[in-house]
DNA sequence: ACAACTGATACTATATTGATATCAATTAAG
DNA sequence: CTTAATTGATATCAATATAGTATCAGTTGT
């Protein structure tokens, strides 16, 4: 049981990447060297997160990403719905109109119970938090300063990697 | 983001009807007419079952499954490791060395905190427990309305019912 | 003997997941 | 103005997981 798919982790790490250099656009070709992810496959997670209004783009050399919000109004329960769907025990349950039998409607409300539970728990992981916990711990991921002018949005090799 | 597959969803049912009629062997025939499962689909979970010895069955006429153990020794959460898999947040990263990049190890140990809440939840749920549930007798459904649900437990919007 | 059973497999179909490839449009910089 | 770096939008593909079906051999109560 897979709780997080390619999409959502690559989704949130790329937001990570996003945060940690707010008010940059950070290419695709960037994030994905860095993080180590297949390019083309995280483009379309990019595209996805477009959609939903979590970042925005621009075309373009020197274009990239950037988040569109504040990063603690983006849950990782938001991002496991985008990318795996709503949190639902069983698809076909939700369909019927009355629990089919008896043993089935027990189920189920136990399981809710504790969808219930994981809802709340993923709802308090945010980019934001994660951000700073990032930054609690480390250096790794400095956040470029007011003015600095990288030649490239690449962060120094070694400086993430440990 | 599915939580329970058809194969751990008919092995609890399977299961509850086999604690409701505790001492005698039931059918895979009868339990598959009844708990409305595909006949085949079913035998193969009950022999997966059985390779976990979780229930035991006796050839010929007459033959069927039995429990092999007590209900209260038998919880959701295992049933989910057999047939879906232990729950882990992404599959790679428990193979790695140490975590890659300072980002996923974040996200790691925040979502493997949440994965202890999930563990200690289903743990909770027994195949016994919900035997119990199954014989109290309330209608639960499908208001949910019975008095053990706190509120902070009340579903929010978008968690359709029915 | 035989019908009602399980044991053990082999097989198929569909959906999901993870990944790659292509081409047009946009933009900064030389 | 040209070119390289980039995103937008798709189309395609392979691997895996999920759900379900079929078959045949062996066991057992009547």
């Amino acid at each position: 049981m897979k709780v997080l798919t390619k999409k959502t982790d690559y989704a949130i790490r790329a937001l990570l990447m996003l945060g940690a250099k707010k008010g940059a656009y950070v290419s695709a070709k960037a994030i994905a060297s860095e993080q180590d992810m297949p390019y083309q496959f995280l483009r379309g997670v990019l595209q996805e997160m477009i959609r939903h209004h979590l970042i925005v783009s621009k075309e373009g050399v020197q274009g990239g990403f950037m988040l569109a919000k504040d990063p603690d109004e983006i849950g990782v329960r938001q991002l496991i719905e985008i990318f795996q769907g709503k949190v639902q025990v069983s698809e076909c349950m939700f369909r019927r109109q009355i629990c089919a039998n008896r043993s089935r409607c027990v189920l189920r409300h136990e399981i809710m119970r504790i969808e219930q539970v994981v809802h709340h728990e993923f709802e308090q992981v945010t980019i934001g938090k994660l951000l700073r916990k990032l930054h609690a711990g480390a250096n790794m991921m400095p956040s470029l300063r007011d003015g600095e002018k990288p030649d490239s949005l690449k962060l120094k090799e070694g400086v993430v990697l440990q």
